[in-house]
DNA sequence: TGCCCGGGTGTTTTT
DNA sequence: CACCCGGGCA
């Protein structure tokens, strides 16, 4: 087993562990991939049969690398048959075969975010209740974080202090929404994402047969990025390895940065104390980074409280100093970035895949496409709007989707007058009303709206006959047609080219071309694997939803890669440019009010910083548009964060060529006069330039605040305190600001003044 | 029923 | 600024 000669000692010794409970603490760049592959490739040489090994990822590309990189030790015949996905496309294949047990069809669709929240939206409208005061997206978060919680609808609308809760924050109808929003999934034989992992859970729990046969099957369990997994993630690992207990987590609590997804570092805890005999390894060698990336890495998370204690460090040499960069606006930061990209490809000969600009959101990611574009670098944008999100694929899909799953009420509301056939939104609101009197699926009350006591003129009821007539056409041709003839057929007759075809604007025609791509994948699955077996469109369907554009990837020719922070997780790059570094944007102004929120921010920046080779870039712009306003900008607390030794502070010459404002004087002063202290001098003359607000707000001392106070905060306005929680520093206050609403603030950050 | 216009509203982060 | 949604009109 030659393979195992390229670890070092605790890389080895983690590996080499074949039986009982182990935990990998992996620092960043510190092998983690390459343990885990390498202990799986182990464990097969060992003669643990590959049928019995599942490994949970977090991304669909993580699964394919590793995959692939086990294949390439062990061959890809024995690689294939590992069990190897993110838990959403492991656990819905599993309730595939299950189904039946929970009363869903196995061809279930799977209900994306549009989905869900367009779902919600109408139960909200249909139940008369105020969208103003129930947005979407916070009942959907709500209802999201319930499931990850295993709280169901009747839980919750049943738990007193979820009642107190949602009462106290003025929104007590949302458990009636959940269990509104339950049924008609049911009825519409949907799981949305959380549903893959609750349904899990009850598979599990429910079914004792169930559980013994996957036990017995998954003999060894691995699972990547264990600090990102939430409670009903936990809760299925957990019963899937009590018969044998070989389970493997692999996690860095450093790099923890999905708690609003629910993820909970308290797994981590939980390990132990659930299997007490377990073995822990600690990674803390950095192959990836130089040393001054390294070294600034620490600096800033030293600064979270919370943390395992371990040391990362690195043999690799020193290297090139932290690059610290000013930009005047959010696009001459584009400019900026593009121009260093162009200039650093011709210097040292790399090309564009060794690049990747990282962002906090995806909204910023305009300004360096336009700048890259202009200087004909090739780019790919990872998430954001992905491909099976644009509005012409998703209506496509629809068609798909009601096709195989004649109840799917969301493809149904979307395709039913699209293109336009006169069944108009009258039409649609009776036929809900009767589907939700009668609890059947839309799709029934369109079969025979008669049955239901509903009443038509002629020319609607042969509007619905035909559509439901057409839809069958397609749903009776899915088992026996190939994906591609069926796809290209169901493009053609519901119209859907012929629409798009005949839209001639720019937009028109790139959504034809997005058709045409959509259709070229189908053809591709279809074509694929001679195994002889007719490749089904319902096949081709069943995890769509789960599929992200990172999944497509098109190496043609190497691209730079533009991403959030969160797409970056476990990716590494020779050159990294993190920009936007501003307050209220990372950190972003959301994250300020609690010390947990802010800690997240900080393991967000030291994921990014640790991307990093060889090059890293810090950049921030002084102004950036946002909701169409020019708002000044200060650079990000966190780059203070990194000891001045590590950073280099650039020429001028970098900057666009345009006219400098004063300020701009001020800073070329300032640097020439190299003073050096033990910050960073250059981020100064921009903190004294800030414009808004001007910050001569004084916060009274935090100990002083007490319920009933009438307060005044620097962004909320005035306020009401509701109650206080802790001592100082660590005091908290729950303050009611009537433009607000309620606000958890931690006093030591929050800028609050007392009123009376 | 379908289209167009205007106002209101909103930004983390993802499977 | 962009998008979405609702209202008004053809």
């Amino acid at each position: 087993m030659e393979f195992l000669q390229e670890l070092n000692k605790p890389q080895l010794e983690a590996a080499t562990h074949i039986n009982g409970p182990m935990m990998v603490i992996a620092g960043a760049g510190s092998g983690k991939t390459r343990v885990l592959t390498y202990r799986i490739a182990h464990l097969i040489k060992n003669g643990v049969d590959p049928f019995n090994i599942i490994s949970l990822t977090f991304t669909n590309k993580a699964a394919r690398e590793m995959k692939t990189r086990i294949s390439d030790i062990i061959g890809e015949n024995e690689g294939r048959n590992i069990w190897m996905g993110t838990f959403h496309s492991i656990f819905s294949r599993i309730l595939r075969i299950e189904a039946e047990k929970l009363n869903y069809p196995s061809n279930f669709t799977i209900y994306d975010t549009q989905d869900t929240k367009s779902l919600i939206k109408s139960i909200i409208k249909e139940l008369g209740i105020d969208e103003k005061v129930y947005k979407v997206g916070m009942v959907y978060g709500r209802i999201s974080g319930a499931k990850n919680n295993l709280i169901s609808a009747v839980n919750y609308a049943t738990n007193p202090e979820i009642q107190e809760e949602d009462k106290r924050t003025g929104k007590p109808e949302i458990g009636r929404i959940y269990k509104a929003y339950v049924q008609r999934c049911f009825r519409s034989g949907a799981m949305d994402f959380d549903d893959l992992l609750f349904n899990t859970n009850v598979l599990l729990r429910d079914f004792p047969e169930v559980l013994v046969k996957y036990q017995h099957k998954f003999k060894y369990i691995l699972v990547d990025e264990y600090q990102d997994t939430n409670f009903s993630q936990y809760l299925i690992i957990k019963q899937l390895a009590a018969a044998h207990e070989n389970i493997c987590v692999v996690g860095d609590d450093a790099q923890s940065i999905y708690s609003f997804r629910g993820a909970n570092i308290q797994n981590i805890l939980n390990f132990q104390k659930d299997y007490p005999d377990f073995k822990i390894y600690k990674l803390e060698q950095n192959y990836r980074s130089s040393k001054t990336i390294v070294e600034a890495a620490n600096n800033v998370i030293a600064n979270n409280k919370e943390q395992i204690p371990k040391e990362v460090w690195t043999s690799n040499e020193e290297g090139e100093k932290i690059k610290l960069q000013r930009s005047l606006s959010d696009n001459d930061e584009g400019v900026f970035v593009a121009n260093e990209i162009f200039n650093l490809k011709n210097n040292k000969q790399l090309s564009n895949d060794k690049f990747a600009i990282l962002y906090r959101t995806n909204a910023q990611s305009r300004s360096f496409e336009e700048a890259l574009r202009r200087l004909n670098l090739a780019y790919k944008i990872y998430g954001g709007q992905s491909f099976y999100q644009r509005k012409e694929i998703k209506n496509l899909l629809a068609y798909f989707r009601l096709a195989a799953n004649n109840n799917d009420e969301e493809a149904l509301k979307r395709v039913i007058n699209y293109p336009a056939r006169g069944i108009g939104k009258t039409s649609l609101d009776k036929l809900t009303i009767a589907a939700n009197e009668n609890s059947t699926s839309l799709w029934e009350v369109i079969k025979s709206p008669s049955k239901f006591g509903l009443k038509f003129n002629s020319g609607t009821l042969n509007k619905f006959e035909s559509f439901y007539s057409m839809i069958r056409s397609f749903s009776v041709r899915l088992d026996s047609n190939d994906a591609y003839d069926l796809a290209k057929e169901m493009a053609k007759t519901t119209g859907i080219l012929k629409e798009l075809g005949g839209d001639k604007t720019p937009e028109g025609i790139s959504r034809f071309e997005n058709i045409q791509e959509l259709l070229n994948g189908i053809k591709e699955f279809s074509d694929s694997d001679g195994d002889g077996d007719l490749k089904k469109l319902s096949d081709f369907l069943i995890d769509v939803a789960l599929l992200t554009d990172a999944d497509a990837d098109d190496d043609s020719e190497p691209k730079v890669s533009l991403m959030t922070i969160h797409a970056a997780k476990g990716l590494e790059f020779p050159v990294v440019f993190l920009v936007g570094l501003e307050e209220n944007l990372f950190p972003s102004q959301l994250s300020l009010n609690s010390r947990a929120d802010l800690e997240e921010e900080r393991r967000l920046f030291y994921v990014a910083i640790t991307r990093a080779e060889k090059t890293l870039v810090l950049s921030y712009a002084q102004t950036r548009f946002r909701w169409g306003n020019l708002i000044q900008c200060e650079p990000s607390r966190f780059v203070d964060e990194i000891d001045a030794q590590f950073l280099e502070f650039p020429s001028k010459t970098t900057e666009p060529k345009r006219k400098a404002f004063s300020f701009d004087q001020e800073r070329i002063n300032f640097s020439s006069t190299g003073k050096s202290t033990s910050q960073n001098p250059n981020l100064k003359p921009v903190r004294k330039l800030k414009t808004s607000p001007p910050s001569n707000f004084e916060s009274d001392d935090a100990s002083l605040i007490a319920t009933g106070m009438e307060v005044m905060h620097e962004k909320f306005g005035k306020g009401k305190v509701i109650a206080t929680e802790g001592e100082s520093p660590n005091k908290k206050a729950t303050v009611f600001f009537p433009r607000v609403g309620h606000k958890q603030l931690l006093l030591r950050f929050a800028k609050v003044k007392i009123l009376n």
